[in-house]
DNA sequence: CTGAAAACACCCGACTTGGT
DNA sequence: ACCAAGTCGGGTGTTTTCAG
């Protein structure tokens, strides 16, 4: 993302991006759809190096960095390009309701005594896992939605015909008070990385592919500090998804509990 | 057709590099 | 020297290949 010598000194990832989008483009298109082997024509045309980890370019614009200012041009008034996974090797850059999916500033934060384990919170090995090590712990994918639930398993991998391979940082399994079955696909960041609403697709459709007969959820989490967390449900409509619940949780240690705390803390906490 | 092995695809963490 | 962006290697699940 250089400033001055965007021209020459364009990132191979950027460039090899551009130039397939621009291949594919004409005017008012809202979808453009690649496969894998043109990254390695593409860099071959613009004879750069072509970068040993072809998935790590999808990947980068997916997750972490913006596409390059050519193609986000390309979009119209309140929309955005993210890319779809569409099949073994095959993509498509799709034209979407422009949704960023970040923690709002000034809301206001729901306080959570504490309960993840001293030793946890000491060697976690990174943002991700910590944060959903506190989700459990906390319990607060149950607070969040209102139902009883549990971990099933995390980094659950899988493949979805149409798609492609899939990963769900965690899902929990639910069960409300009238005895329908949830379950609650999760997405987790840390402090770096975007979520993103194409994770949030692939969790509907990992639902619909593994768990066609729950309630599906999903639900993404993200860190705002230390112990400040915010968690986001999603809903799929014809349009797309669609953010629509978002809430922040501070975990506060337990010495500084008050009684108050506590009792909504209990309140919120659905019947086991 | 079946099962095992090889190849492929993808994501993550860690290393490398280039700009300040 | 420090920081962040760019890149790469490892691990694991999926798909393909192929011998029997």
């Amino acid at each position: 993302m250089s400033k001055r010598k965007d021209l020459k000194t364009a990132n191979r990832y950027a460039q090899i991006i551009e130039r397939i989008f621009l291949n594919h483009y004409t005017e008012g298109a809202s979808e453009i759809c690649f496969e894998r082997k043109e990254i390695e024509r593409v860099a071959q045309e613009l004879h750069i190096n072509l970068p040993k980890n072809l998935g790590d370019i999808v990947h980068s614009f997916r997750y972490q960095v913006t596409l390059p200012e050519t193609i986000r041009s390309k979009a119209t008034e309140g929309r955005q390009w993210i890319i779809r996974p569409a099949g073994r090797s095959r993509y498509c850059f799709v034209l979407v309701v422009e949704q960023d999916i970040a923690p709002t500033s000034m809301k206001a934060e729901t306080k959570v005594p504490d309960a993840t384990p001293g030793l946890v919170a000491m060697y976690s090995l990174d943002d991700e896992q910590a944060l959903l090590a506190k989700l459990r712990y906390n319990r607060l994918i149950d607070i969040f939605t209102g139902i009883t639930c549990y971990s099933l398993q995390n980094h659950l991998r899988t493949f979805l015909a149409g798609i492609g391979q899939v990963e769900t940082d965690e899902i929990y399994v639910g069960v409300d008070q009238k005895g329908r079955h949830y379950v609650f696909p999760i997405q987790a960041k840390g402090h770096s990385d975007r979520l993103s609403v194409v994770q949030i697709e692939q969790d509907f459709a990992l639902c619909v592919s593994k768990f066609p007969d729950l309630i599906c959820r999903p639900i993404g989490a993200q860190f705002m500090g230390k112990n400040l967390i915010a968690l986001f449900e999603f809903e799929s409509t014809p349009e797309g998804v669609r953010w629509t619940e978002e809430e922040h949780y501070r975990l506060v240690s337990p010495d500084e509990v008050t009684p108050e705390v506590l009792r909504s803390y209990r309140e919120r906490l659905p019947n086991t």
